[in-house]
DNA sequence: CCGTATCCGACGCGATACTG
DNA sequence: CAGTATCGCGTCGGATACGG
């Protein structure tokens, strides 16, 4: 366990903007491109599709063209994306829990900016 | 539960590509600024110079400056910090069990590279 | 030993406009 | 409805060199 952690940002794409929240708008069920759009708020279109042609890629969507007239494309998680549910929860969990003290020591740090300097003339002797 | 994933890419910055595998280094205690170089192969100190002041600015992790010459510092991870092993682990549980699937849609995607396209005709009326 | 100082390229992401 | 086409900017990370 923890042998190799460098997935984490890529190729997983977790650290991606977008990614977790798609995920978690797929979690009960297919939705529509613009079913998607809604919720997302503040994403493009060409985001939305970057983020969502990416994670199809990757085998983690299924993207369904149903014919006709309107368009209709469905997304969904597939068996392999629904894996990602637990982790996902984790880290959730883990905002929940820990965010606010993240940002409170963030908010401390202002003002102490210099971080404590190495002691002077290191390079004698 | 997943009322907010917004945060698994920043300001966690679980999405940097360092963070995780520093986290993964300090797991097991302090370790000094060239204690840190050799495991993290490739990393410049530029680079871990600023991942972990990020770190120590969002209370993760505790930098220590012990006066003398040469120089000494040492970098742990805060108590706040060692409450993100958890989420990580289960990540890195789901890398190590799922990748390879991952890699595997990824590479069967080549080739195919055209998404399946909107039925012609589409405009409505 | 533990960093800083520059420079720079690649990429993620967004704004805007247009289309089958 | 479900995209595509451009353009551009800010940030991340790497290369290289120097400093206390």
């Amino acid at each position: 366990m923890f042998t190799d952690c460098s997935h984490v940002a890529s190729p997983l794409r977790l650290g991606g903007k977008w990614t977790p929240k798609i995920i978690r708008c797929l979690e009960s069920g297919p939705r529509r491109f613009s079913e998607l759009e809604v919720p997302l708020r503040g994403i493009t279109p060409k985001v939305l599709t970057e983020t969502l042609r990416s994670m199809e890629r990757d085998g983690l969507v299924i993207r369904t063209v149903h014919g006709g007239i309107p368009p209709r494309v469905d997304y969904e998680l597939s068996t392999l994306g629904r894996t990602l549910l637990g982790p996902m929860a984790a880290c959730c969990a883990w905002s929940a829990a820990h965010l606010p003290d993240l940002l409170d020591a963030r908010e401390a740090y202002e003002g102490d900016l210099a971080p404590e300097p190495l002691p002077k003339g290191a390079a004698t002797r």
